[in-house]
Formats: structure tokens, sequence, C-alpha cells
DNA sequence: GTCCCTAATGGGC
DNA sequence: GTCAGACTCATTCGG
DNA sequence: CCGAATGAGTCTGACGCCCATTAGGGAC
């Protein structure tokens, strides 16, 4: 049995720790010191998740609870939280907040104050232990003396940290390599990362596959024989409100398969919802008759994972290309093009744009599938836009970013004033951090908690992909993935961008996407 | 009990 | 999702 | 030939936007 002590214990050293190989060390130490029944949960927890789902327990509440008295001596054990979580976490319906916040103040209370405060960024996911996944998986390698490439395809194909470091430990190498890609249980998607431009990535990755890349949800679909189901990027099941993914694919003629794609809907004049509209769809737990008449989903796949009994991952782009060919009839394709002309290549960029899409993927043709990976092999290509805006306010930084004014909330010009299209906190160094917070405690007028008011005079380019329609700024409008370029030092806050200017880039969005007409 | 509004939570990018 | 920083590992450079 | 510098690859943790769901609370 382990005691809660030696875990939070241990997240605690991790955090002073220095240095990758001495944080899986200790990882490692614990995975060897705990019982077989706990190695899949105290692999799970150094992972940051601390349950297959949910516990409907967010940062109001553990707050709460961390103001419940603790125990003055450790006396819980990792299998007793793993099953006060399963049971908070069980809580549905009438009363169940105050149900959950009773449990939890109870659980709570049976801490100790450093277990308290385990549980606590446990819950939030805020380890901060410098230590997650990846060097989980290493710890459980390093643990029972197994080869680090057979626990990483164990996890690349199972997706699931807590069976593999169980395996490992109850049955070791044989058991490791006999674990499967299964139908039914998610993948871990393959992840991209972002390239400077379409000449970069043709340049890193040679003569690429090149795709469409559309804005809306990833989907991993399985199917066998009749049966279909739909998970999200984060292997979540949607299958239920999704079935204009399933019968689509429930329809082609192969027993077995495993496709990776992505799900979104169009207008009736065939352009791309903007993704926030697609979110209405997919964003649902249950099916909505009237509502998927109205957003039917459209699904393009663009890779193929198992194929009639056949796992794929190895395999390499082009290969998985083939199989997908053989089966996905073109109409629920990615739309794809291989070349080594730039001008052809640009072409296709431009053709995608001007579909109203996102960009374009670029992808190594030899590479195989890295299920979790961000490696290089997939880079994706995407449009950046810039306004340069006013420093209205900003929030003062927690963890790494503690003592720094970094959250920045940011304004248009407008009559004489400004008005907020969002926050950002990105792009930033801790140069940049120095610098701005100095600037901003200067101009300083007003504090509201965390936010700092200061004097509009700060003008700072802004670099963002798109912008989306807002409830909650009064412009009505929001920058979407909006990071820092640089400041302006050359630039008075009255020559900055006003809101017609960004007013006017979102109506060039909406013509070849007409959000106007579908937005409630 | 029903209707409407709000805050908290989870999840997509 | 985006980004900077920290760390590792392998390769190249300079004396 | 060896240690230092450099670069590529990974991982982590700062927090952004939106949407749907769920439960609570007040008015009636």
């Amino acid at each position: 049995m382990t005691a809660l002590r030696e875990l939070a214990e241990a997240s605690r050293e991790l955090g002073a720790l220095h240095g990758r190989r001495q944080k899986i060390e200790r990882i490692a130490a614990l995975l060897r010191a705990c019982s077989d029944a706990e190695a899949a949960t105290v692999a799970r927890w150094m992972t940051g998740e601390p349950a297959q789902a949910r516990l409907g327990v967010g940062p109001a509440q553990v707050h709460t609870a961390c103001t419940t008295q603790p125990a003055s001596s450790p006396r819980l054990t990792v299998d007793d939280v793993a099953a006060w979580f399963q049971e908070i976490g069980a809580i549905k319906g009438g009363g169940s907040k105050a149900a959950r916040a009773d449990r939890l103040a109870r659980l709570f209370a049976a801490a100790t104050e450093q277990e308290q405060q385990f549980l606590a960024h446990l819950l939030l996911g805020e380890l901060r232990q410098g230590a997650l996944l990846g060097l989980v998986i290493e710890a459980i390698a390093s643990a029972f003396v197994l080869p680090l490439g057979s626990i990483q395809r164990a996890h690349m194909l199972t997706g699931e940290v807590g069976e593999v470091a169980a395996v490992a430990r109850t049955q070791g190498r044989a058991g490791v390599d006999a674990l499967e890609l299964r139908l039914f249980h998610p993948v871990q998607p393959m992840l991209a990362q972002p390239a400077e431009d379409l000449g970069a990535a043709i340049a890193t990755l040679g003569e690429p596959l090149l795709e469409y890349k559309l804005d809306g949800a990833r989907v991993q679909v399985h199917k066998q024989e009749t049966e279909v189901r739909v998970f999200s990027r984060q292997g979540n099941e949607v299958t239920e409100a999704v079935p204009d993914i399933v019968e689509p694919v429930r329809r082609l003629p192969v027993s077995d398969l495993v496709l990776d794609g992505e799900a979104l809907a169009f207008g009736d004049d065939g352009t791309p919802r903007p993704f926030q509209t697609s979110m209405r769809r997919f964003g649902r737990r249950s099916d909505d008759a009237a509502l998927r008449a109205q957003l039917p989903l459209q699904s393009f796949y663009f890779d193929c994972l198992r194929l009639n009994g056949e796992t794929l991952i190895d395999a390499d782009t082009l290969s998985r290309q083939a199989a997908l060919r053989d089966v996905v009839p073109a109409s629920l394709r990615m739309p794809s093009l291989r070349t080594t002309s730039a001008s052809e290549a640009k072409a296709f960029l431009e053709q995608a744009l001007a579909a109203g899409h996102e960009g374009l993927m670029a992808k190594a043709p030899q590479a195989p599938y890295a299920a979790g990976g961000r490696g290089s092999h997939w880079l994706k290509i995407k449009q950046v836009q810039t306004l340069d805006l006013v420093v209205l306010a900003a929030e003062w930084g927690s963890g790494r970013r503690q003592g720094w004014l970094s959250n920045l909330h940011l304004g248009a010009r407008s009559n004489g004033g400004f008005v907020m299209l969002g926050k950002t906190f990105k792009g930033l160094t801790h140069q940049l951090l120095t610098w701005q917070t100095e600037q901003l405690l200067a101009r300083e007028i007003a504090r509201d908690g965390i936010i700092v008011q200061v004097r509009p005079e700060l003008v700072v380019e802004i670099a963002f992909n798109e912008l989306q329609r807002s409830r909650q700024y009064p412009a009505g409008l929001a920058l979407r993935f909006a990071r820092v370029r640089r400041y302006r030092d050359d630039k008075p806050a009255a020559e900055a961008d006003d809101i017609e200017t960004v007013s006017a880039l979102f109506a060039r969005q909406v013509a070849y996407r007409d959000v106007l007409s579908d937005h409630r």
C-alpha cells in the first residue's frame, strides 16, 4: 500500500529537482515501490491526470476544499484517494454540487497540509513538477528495466499509461510487447508542428505530401463490421452526437478499419462554417436531429491506421495513404497533392485558402504514424494576420510567470476611447516580461484583484489567426490565438489600429465564409 | 413546479 | 491552440 | 585528440478564444 504522503513528497521533490534524468529516476523509484494494483494509478497521476473521466470538480470547489482543516498526521493511501475520486465523479443530479463539495471536504479533512496541496494541484491539472507524460513513459522503462521503445510503442497503441505501467510491472517485456492496437480503444493522434511558411516546410521535408488543413474537430473513427465509434482528439467517445460521421463509414465495404480525419460543417454555398459554428454540433453530448439537419457534419479522412486486421502505424505515410485510397472514396478524403514544384504547392495553398480553409499540412512521405508525438514529420502552414493594439491592462502572472505582469488586455481605438478584443500572454521573452512589467507599472491607474489597469499608451503588434464573433467582448469580435510579435515603441496609441480596421478585416474573412447568417 | 438567468465545469481549437 | 525556456543528445568547432 | 559550442528534438507550463452541459437560485 502506497501512502498518499509518498506521492505528495515525490511530487514536491520533482518540482525541486533539476534535470530530466533525475526526475525520471525519482518517478521510477515510486513505480517500483508501489503495489501491482497501484501502479496504474500512480503512473496516471504522475502524468497529471487524476482520473479517466473528469470529476465535476473545478478550481472553485478545490479552493474551498483547501480551506478545510488538514489532518495532523498522514493516513490516506493511493487506493483510498482513488476510491474517493471514483465516488465523487459518480455523483450526479439534484444536490450533486453540494454532495461533491461535502465529499471533497471530507477527503481534504483526512489529508495533511502537504497532501492537500498535492490533491489540489492534481485535481486542477497543475502539478508543476516539471514532469508529465513524457517522463513517466521513460520512468516506466527505467523502473522495470525494459526497452524505452517497447514502452513507447505500447503507449502509442493503447493510449493508456496506467495500463502500460501495470502490464510492465506485472508481466514484463512479453506483456508489454503483446499489447496491440485494439478496435474501439482510441490511439493517441499524431500531432503537427507549425512551419514558418510553405517554402520552409518543403525545404524541411523534401517532397512532402500536402493536404488541406480544415478548421474543424479531429476525429478517429473505428469500424468493425457494422459497428462504428467516433473518438475525439482527447480520446473521448462522441459517437452518440454525430450520426452523420458514423453513417458514411458504416457503409464502407471493409470489416475492420481505423481512420484519422477532420469533421466540420459547411454552409449552403459550400464554404466551411467558422470553427465556432461547427462546434455547436461537435461540442454537444447527444444527437439533436434539428440541428443536425441545419448543420450537417462532413468528415475528411487523411490517414488509415488499421485496415482488415493489419495495423498500419509503422507503415510510412505513402503506404497509409495508399490504404486510405483503397477503401475511402474521394468524397470522404482530405484533398491532397504530392509535388516537387514550388509553384504547384503555392497554387494548392492558395486554392485551400480561397475555399475558406485554414491552410495546408505538409507531411514527410516516409514517416511512420508517431502517435501522440509532435515530431517534425507533420508541419502545418496557417495564415497569420497582425494588428497594432493598445495595452489597456495586464494581469499578474502565476507559477513561472510570478512577479511579472503577464497577460495583456488588448484594445483597438474606438470613438476616442478603446474597445477590448481579447488577451494574450504568448510570445514574451523574460527580457520583454521584465521590460513590460516596469513600463506598465509606471502607467498604473488602478488595481482590481490580479488586474492592473494602465494608461492606454503602449502599442503592441499582435499576431493572430482569425477574428471570431464574441458574446464576451464589447465589439462583438475577439482574436483567436493572439500572441505578441513586438512592442511598437515607434507608435503612439493614437496611431494604433481602430475598430473600423478590425471590422473590415472581419468582413473580408466573412466574404469567404458567411458567419452572419448562422449566428444567433 | 416552471421559466429564466448565472456560474462552474469540461472540452474543442 | 501558441510560444519561450530548459534540458538532452549528437555533431561540429577550435585549440 | 579532447572539451566547448552549437543545433535539433522534446517536454513543460504559462494561459487565450469559443461552445454545450449541468446545477443552483430567484420570480412567479
